[in-house]
This record gives structure tokens, C-alpha cells and sequence, in this order.
DNA sequence: GGCGCATAATTGGCCTGACCAATTCCCCCA
DNA sequence: TGGGGGAATTGGTCAGGCCAATTATGCGCC
């Protein structure tokens, strides 16, 4: 028997997260300051160690700005920084959808651009891949999968299109980590996946666009029927 | 006399950058594990929460990853990523680039997607285009070539590609409406996109897929090439 | 009454030390 | 030789404390 890996995300991740969602709800609005690290710490029950850490991730994350001795604001961008608000998120098969077109042009364009150096991690990747799916190790593949296809991304030498990939794959592991769907996807939809992925790859060592296009077209399409197949209608 | 402004930074901030400064130039490579936090601490002679913070903000940065209980580890795009990962937007030109890529993808969904009605108000935003040109209101016309093109990506049916574009545009308002590429834009870039917007439309309306991808991507790249030509090298 | 300035209160920056839970290591025993 | 099972290591979190920067306060002086 499995048990269900919820792994309790750790606190940090958890307030600073609550707080990314109230600033998107408009509760606090941008240049204001929130309460004082102390005064969070017994809101949330935790200790001042754990929200100064939310504080960095904030801060890194360019939503926060911290001015020592005064207090900690939030930015005017922060609203928009991670694109749309939380209403009508894109629904799974959206998400495939767009990522099977805006992945497919990265791929193309990583093709004519990516490095050598980083055709020999996304080689890493693959093997890393290989040798995860061999163990059974379904998570650890999943995180490997994602950091292949944002390494292809970021072989665009794009950074809107290598944004707005990282920010697919963020909404399909924020909102749907636990659908059927996803459980389907994970018993079964790997084996085939290897051999796309390599096709992938073939396709931008030999610095061929079409084909990496098609390949990677090919692979996120056969995701799209996977996920056809096992949606309860 | 100007004193130095050094405000030293904040050590969080101090020791990650070392960090990713060794991760750069190879002395620590992808996949390593890194010195556990207490040895950090006693080599850069601080506590160890303040490690702890730099852990945190390498890790939000998608640099390290970190293993409860085992240590963290360096992530293999993690070479060329740098700390405060949206600090830089994208510049123009890869907007122009990403837009021209996506949009055409939307423009294709949008011709067998779009609703009739839809196209009515394409067809009437044209009319209006052409009219605000003809009057020299080349603000509100850019408004309306906004609205255009924000019609064709809700036609697509897709609210992540929507939600996409809809970005791509606030981006370029926000940052770059002042360069020397828009207002040349402004001024030369109007005239040939008016034939340009009505074989868009065209395209859609006989529901040809094929051609509505085609004339998207000719019309922004030809903003491409405008852009190319005017910018200051 | 209004203006300045010194002091007090608040706030972030950082440290020490400690305990827990997950992971890994390693030695010992079957 | 192959497991098993502590023991050590490592991250996760807490408590409480001191310092420096910033801000608020209030008092005295004009």
C-alpha cells in the first residue's frame, strides 16, 4: 500500500503563499506595508525565523521590497508579476494545449540556438530520466521531465517564451497535482514518453527545427490524448 | 563630496551571490550536493539562519534544490540563472519574437474556433482601425490594434494562450512605450498594417487555419524587421 | 501655538543554542 | 553475504536575545 506522499510543504512555502494571495486579492495592495515580522509570526503561530524566510522568498521573488528598520512593502508589480489573476485558471487541457504550441516553438528555436553545454545537461536530463522511470520513482521523474522542457526553453534564448513555459507548468503542478488525470498520467503515460523525449533531443543535436517542432508537437500531443482518454466525462 | 552609498548588503544576499558565483564558474557543479548548512556557516563565519536564508533564496531562484534530511543540491539549468530571476524582463524585441510565435498559434486555433458574432467584432474593430489611422489618431489606433488582436486570442478558446498574449501586450505597454522603436513605429509602422489586419481577418473568416497562422506571423514580423532596422546598434 | 530636537518605541538583521524528523551511513549479526 | 538497526548527519523549526536603522513621541524653547 502507497501512502499518500503529502509531504507537508514546509512553512515558509505555505505563508509566503498565503500572503502571494492576498496581495492578488487586492487585500494588500501594492506600497503597503504588512504587519511587522513579529506581529505575522504569532498570526501565523510560527516563529520569526520561518517568516523572515517567506520574507526572502518574497523578496527574491520580486514582490517584496524590505527596508531594514522601517518594515516590508509590497511592490507595485507584484500583482501582475505572475501573470493574470487567480480567477478563471486555465484548466488542465488548456494548459496542455498551450503548452503543446508554445513548447513546440521553443523547441524550434532551441534548435538554432541552444549551446553545446546544454545539450550535454539536457542529454543529463534524459538518462536522469531514464534511470528515474527504471526505479519507479514517479516524482523524481516528473521534476526531471519539467527541468528538461524548461532547459529547452531556456535554449530558446527567449525569456517571454521561456516566462510564460515556466508559468504553464507552474499552473499544472499548483492547481491539478492530484486529479485523476495526473494519477493516470503517472502510472501509465511514462514508458512511451522516453523514446519522444530522445526523438526531442535527436532533434536538437542535429539542429533541425522542423523535426524538433514535430517532436516535441508529437510528444505533449499524445499527452493531450492520454488525458482525453482518462478525463470522466 | 559623495560618500560611497556601500549600505552593505544584506548577508543573505552576500553569500548567496558567492554561491551562485562558484555554481557559475564550475567549482560547484549540477547535481553536487553542497556543504551542509552548519559547514557553511562555520566557513563564511556566520549563523547558520543566515544560510539557511541564502539556501532559501537559491532555491526560490530554481538553483539548488533541497532534500530534507539529505542536503541541497545543485539543479543542472542552474549554470546560467541568476538570482531575482524576473529582474530582467523581457526586452522588446523578444516580446516581438514570442508574440509573433503565439499568436500565430492563437490566430490558427481562432480559425476554426471563433464564433461568427466574434467575427462580426473583428471585422468592425478593422473598420475602426482604419478610420482612427486615416483620422491620425495613431493612439487610439494602437487601442484598437490591441483590442484586435486580444479578440483573435480569445477566439482561440484557450484562456491560458489568452492569458499569454494578454501579458505579452502589458509588457510591452508598460515598459518600452517611450523607445525610439515605438515612436518610429508609430509613425511608418501604420500603413502596411492595415492590408495586413484584413488578411488576418480574411483568413479567419474563410476558416483556413493554415493562412491565418501565415498572416499573423508575416504581419508581426514584419514589426520585427521594423524594429531591427531602427534600432540603435 | 508652533517648531526642533532628543529620546523612546518599533522594526528588520543577525546570533546562539536547542530539539525534532527525515535521510544516510555503517557496523554488527544472522 | 545480506539485512537490520542504531548512530550520525542534515535540513526544519523554535525560543529568546542583542544590535542598528527607522519612525514616532513628547518636551522644551521660541
Amino acid at each position: 500500500m502507497k501512502l499518500e506522499a503529502v509531504s507537508v510543504q514546509r512553512l515558509y512555502i505555505q505563508i509566503a503563499e498565503q500572503l502571494v494571495q492576498l496581495i492578488r486579492a487586492g487585500d494588500i495592495q501594492p506600497g503597503q506595508r504588512l504587519p511587522s515580522e513579529r506581529d505575522l509570526a504569532t498570526r501565523f503561530d510560527v516563529s520569526r525565523p520561518t517568516i523572515r524566510e517567506a520574507m526572502i522568498a518574497l523578496e527574491v521573488s520580486n514582490i517584496v521590497e524590505v527596508r531594514s528598520g522601517s518594515g516590508v512593502y509590497v511592490l507595485p508589480l507584484a500583482k501582475e508579476s505572475s501573470l493574470k489573476a487567480s480567477e478563471d485558471l486555465p484548466g488542465p487541457y488548456e494548459i496542455l494545449e498551450a503548452r503543446a504550441l508554445i513548447e513546440a516553438d521553443a523547441a524550434a528555436l532551441a534548435a538554432e540556438r541552444m549551446s553545446n553545454d546544454e545539450l550535454q545537461v539536457l542529454g543529463q536530463l534524459l538518462r536522469k530520466l531514464i534511470s528515474e522511470i527504471d526505479k519507479g520513482d514517479i516524482e523524481a521523474a516528473e521534476k526531471i521531465d519539467q527541468q528538461f522542457h524548461l532547459t529547452i526553453a531556456k535554449g530558446s534564448r527567449n525569456s517571454a517564451l521561456l516566462a510564460t513555459i515556466n508559468w504553464l507548468w507552474d499552473l499544472r503542478n499548483e492547481s491539478q497535482i492530484a486529479t485523476v488525470f495526473h494519477r493516470h498520467a503517472r502510472e501509465e503515460g511514462s514508458t512511451p514518453s522516453q523514446e519522444e523525449h530522445q526523438n526531442i533531443l535527436d532533434a536538437i543535436t542535429r539542429r533541425d527545427p522542423a523535426a524538433a517542432r514535430d517532436a516535441m508537437t508529437t510528444h505533449l500531443e499524445r499527452v493531450v490524448l492520454n488525458f482525453h482518454d482518462y478525463t470522466p466525462s
